[in-house]
DNA sequence: TATATGTTTCACAAAATTGTCACTATATGA
DNA sequence: TCATATAGTGACAATTTTGTGAAACATATA
């Protein structure tokens, strides 16, 4: 539900600087120090974005981005490299394997979020966005509210991610691994029938301010949210 | 603490005329030159209010107005957009999508002023003088004095500051830990707990004065002001 | 120093939420 | 149509989270 950021730096002070303040916005994060790291990391989970130090131990930045955007997963996630002052041999290149931007070092923390939503905004409309609406759905992230129509829902904290989690990417079938995963969080462990449960229950809360189902079930496959808009 | 206006225009003496103006003024000015860029920049600090062009490059006015409609920071941002003469479809357009006021080009530079205050008067209270009411209840920030109705309430410093806070974002859900933050400060060691106690006197205090309470208990995410206001 | 005022922590009760299971309902395909 | 796999759902015990009174502590004031 929260945007994933990767970060690929060597350096410890920093990295942990980084993932503080990243942490403190929002943002989900993972750490990797090394190139190798990276690529492994975000193998497990796509990141939504990743920070990638220029110069980094095994495999260096630019070789990363390369290798990134060689799998499908990873081919359009934004990048925005870190480098050191004033080289503009290493921007061009940078920019030429496929980094979206640069923050020269050093940076401000408030210009790097600055740079980040930037880059989440242009390349990952919605993601940023914390009112959602789909047909006569609507949840507000910052307010933890959810209204259908002209009635207030009340949903309990698991229901309210995974409602969000499928107002996010609408008409798509997840899986029940999946939906753990992003919903739950990926070392739970949990029944995979437990989203049956939730499923059900999500389901009960938005009948009762009334409408039709919006959640699809799709045998031996998983769940997926549809909802008919006619308006805008 | 100055109002924070921020001035979207890409004609660079115009915008430079607004900002001079606005200064003298007393305000707080920020000045973006495209449409992409007011979002950027309304991210990184909320403004109280917004001046736009009706034209910009990248992202029009319209466009950019919807977007800032969809976060909700700036939900209640009051935005007047700066529009060419006559033109009576963009005039409706454009309050569909949420401006507040509309001023045409040319104009007086005290005929804008006033338009400014009168449209910060009427959307954020307490702004201009340092009084913020939300439904019945109003506090008085240099005074240090709270009235629920008819009835002075009684607060003490922290419940006052909390008050503040929350009035100040209303909807708005905070962590406890966030609430640590901003209103004990950013590097006091509290249990989070105490802020449930804080919370509950608060309460307790607003009660008494008559209606319901204007706080809301998110579970497992924090504590959010909020207040039925029937009127727009 | 005594008193008033306000803050923090703690402990326990109350309430909401969760995960699992058992059972039922429904779809699928031979 | 029947057998089988898959999904829906009510119940419930365990767990998590919140509300709150009271004690301990802190600070200012007379």
């Amino acid at each position: 539900m929260k945007p994933y950021i990767l970060i690929a730096e060597d350096e410890d002070a920093l990295a942990t600087l980084l993932e503080y303040n990243f942490q403190k916005e929002g943002y989900e994060v993972g750490v990797a120090s090394d190139g190798d790291e990276v690529l492994v990391m975000a193998d497990e989970r796509t990141p939504d974005l990743i920070l990638m130090d220029w110069m980094m131990p095994k495999l260096s930045g630019v070789e990363a981005c390369r290798r990134l955007r060689r799998k499908s997963e990873t081919r359009n996630t934004p990048i925005i490299m870190l480098t050191a002052r004033g080289d503009e041999t290493d921007r061009i290149t940078g920019l030429d394997y496929g980094a979206d931007d640069y923050v020269i070092k050093p940076f401000s923390t408030p210009e790097l979020l600055a740079r980040v939503r930037a880059v989440l905004r242009r390349t990952q409309p919605g993601l940023l966005d914390d009112i959602i609406r789909h047909g006569d759905i609507e949840i507000d992230v910052k307010a933890f509210r959810v209204r259908r129509g002209e009635t207030e829902i009340h949903l309990g904290p698991t229901e309210f991610r995974l409602l969000d989690h499928f107002m996010r990417h609408p008409a798509r079938v997840f899986s029940r691994e999946q939906l753990l995963d992003a919903v739950w969080g990926r070392d739970v462990y949990v029944e995979a029938r437990t989203v049956d449960v939730h499923i059900g229950r999500l389901r009960k809360a938005l009948k009762k301010a009334g409408g039709g189902d919006p959640i699809r079930t799709v045998r031996s496959a998983g769940y997926a949210f549809e909802i008919k808009t006619k308006g805008a």
